[in-house]
DNA sequence: TCTGGGGTCCTAGGACCC
DNA sequence: TCTGGGGTCCTAGGACCC
């Protein structure tokens, strides 16, 4: 047995925490660089604001029912989610963190429990007492009915919140009156063709012949059908394996023409990409850079990208940054209004293991390691206390965040003096 | 004026091996 | 007329998730 924890209007909730004036009001929060709504309250979603919508289109909006506007503060959300995961720790050995507002909970040793529906209770009230956020649970054998069992809480207030779906007939009706779109695994294009297909409902599409999904489509659907029917195949996984694959980009808060600005936030690109490789304890030896105007502008396009493999691979932001930027001169193009740019880190390998050559000197060598250890654990202490010279100190390019609430949890200026 | 960021998996097709 | 069989690896593109 499965349970689903899904936080509602995760970043809302988090703004609102501190801000209990905003219970019962619209609020939304903005994505990075203040582009699209990416949270809404209940009263934000009644006024018909829609998920991903940009903000310049809500202005009038925005102003008329004083909708109250956050930009994201993920550092804020990172660390409330960190302490609804460890409250959920505490209520259930078994515990997959999906994603920032997510967790699957293994159930299977809960048989001691009365009712899991009175544990799904007692798991939201917890989230709600010790972290002052809502949640709503899913419980379900499958981890794909327990997501659908999350949603039918979100969806009917009478459920309380709580959705079990243990019972084989409480099952059959979840799947009759969900729509196929709202199941996990199911996006807008497989929508599309389930739904020429006759395929309306979950209990549509957990009903249709296996063997014609997989013909159809892939082992992916034919999966996601199987799970509906209550055959688990999807396992929990508690400890996620390291990422194959680590991006940084941002859209910039103006255009930005010059080489000298691409290059700046290159280079802070690529240290946040290196700060996060070095805390799952890799090294990667190829990189990717790239560059790109605004696609809905009505201006000259250009769009480009290079790929640097690197004689050994590493983690250390100097070698990092030297290769992204000689990538930043190869594909740089002046005369154009640059909207955005990015590094991808990939071909990454752990740390521990080391592939000798005869031929090219070591890029990691102690020194180095103890020098990129020393920054982070310094920066962890003192955010962006120490970084490369060539991340530049104006930054005028920097993402927008024009309604940025306060770091009440996260800022450092707050600690005592005896510790700085 | 103003439109996010960061991931994963699967498949098909091509190149290459014996 | 008739042209094998069995593999691996890589990449691009398309789909999905939050």
């Amino acid at each position: 047995m499965y349970a689903l924890t899904d936080m509602n209007c995760f970043y809302v909730s988090c703004e609102r925490l501190f801000r209990p004036d905003l219970a019962g009001k619209p609020v939304v929060v903005l994505s990075n660089n203040d582009g699209c709504c990416v949270a809404r309250s209940p009263e934000a979603k009644a006024l018909g604001i829609k998920m991903g919508e940009p903000v310049f289109k809500l202005q009038g909006l925005i102003k008329r029912h004083g909708i109250t506007v956050f930009s994201s503060n993920y550092a804020s959300y990172a660390n409330i989610s960190n302490r609804v995961m460890a409250v959920l720790e505490q209520l259930c050995p078994t515990v997959e963190v999906y994603s920032i507002d997510e967790a699957f909970l293994d159930l299977t040793d809960m048989a001691c429990e009365a009712s899991l529906k009175g544990y799904g209770f007692k798991v939201k009230q917890a989230i709600a007492q010790y972290c002052g956020i809502p949640a709503c649970v899913g419980i379900a054998p499958t981890k794909t009915l327990a997501k659908l069992a999350n949603h039918a809480a979100k969806q009917y207030p009478s459920t309380g919140g709580v959705v079990d779906v243990c019972s084989k007939k409480v099952q059959t009706r979840l799947l009759q009156c969900m729509p196929v779109d709202e199941v996990w695994g199911v996006g807008r294009r497989l929508n599309q063709k389930l739904r020429a297909m006759g395929i309306n409902t979950a209990h549509d599409l957990a009903n249709y012949p296996e063997k014609l999904l997989r013909q159809h489509f892939s082992v992916m659907l034919e999966r996601t059908a199987r799970e509906l029917n209550g055959e688990s195949c999807i396992a929990l996984e508690e400890h996620p394996p390291a990422k194959q694959q680590i991006v940084c980009s941002r859209s910039f808060s103006k255009r930005v023409h010059k080489l000298k600005e691409l290059a700046e936030s290159i280079s802070c690109y690529m240290t946040r990409a290196a700060e996060k490789l070095r805390q799952q304890q890799s090294r990667a030896q190829l990189i990717n850079v790239f560059i790109r105007t605004s696609p809905f502008a009505d201006t000259p396009q250009y769009s480009c990208g290079a790929s640097l493999p690197l004689p050994h691979p590493t983690s250390d932001t100097r070698v990092l940054v030297k290769a992204a930027k000689m990538g930043l001169e190869a594909i740089y193009q002046p005369g154009f209004a640059y909207a955005k740019a990015g590094v991808m880190l990939s071909d990454i390998s752990v740390s521990s293991f080391n592939q000798a050559d005869l031929f090219t000197p070591e890029i990691d060598t102690q020194k180095s390691q103890h020098l990129m250890k020393t920054i982070d654990q310094i920066n962890r202490r003192f955010p962006k206390a120490l970084f490369l010279a060539s991340n530049g100190t104006q930054r005028g390019w920097q993402m927008a965040r024009h309604h940025l609430s306060p770091d009440y949890l996260t800022s450092w200026s707050d600690l005592p003096k005896a510790r700085l």
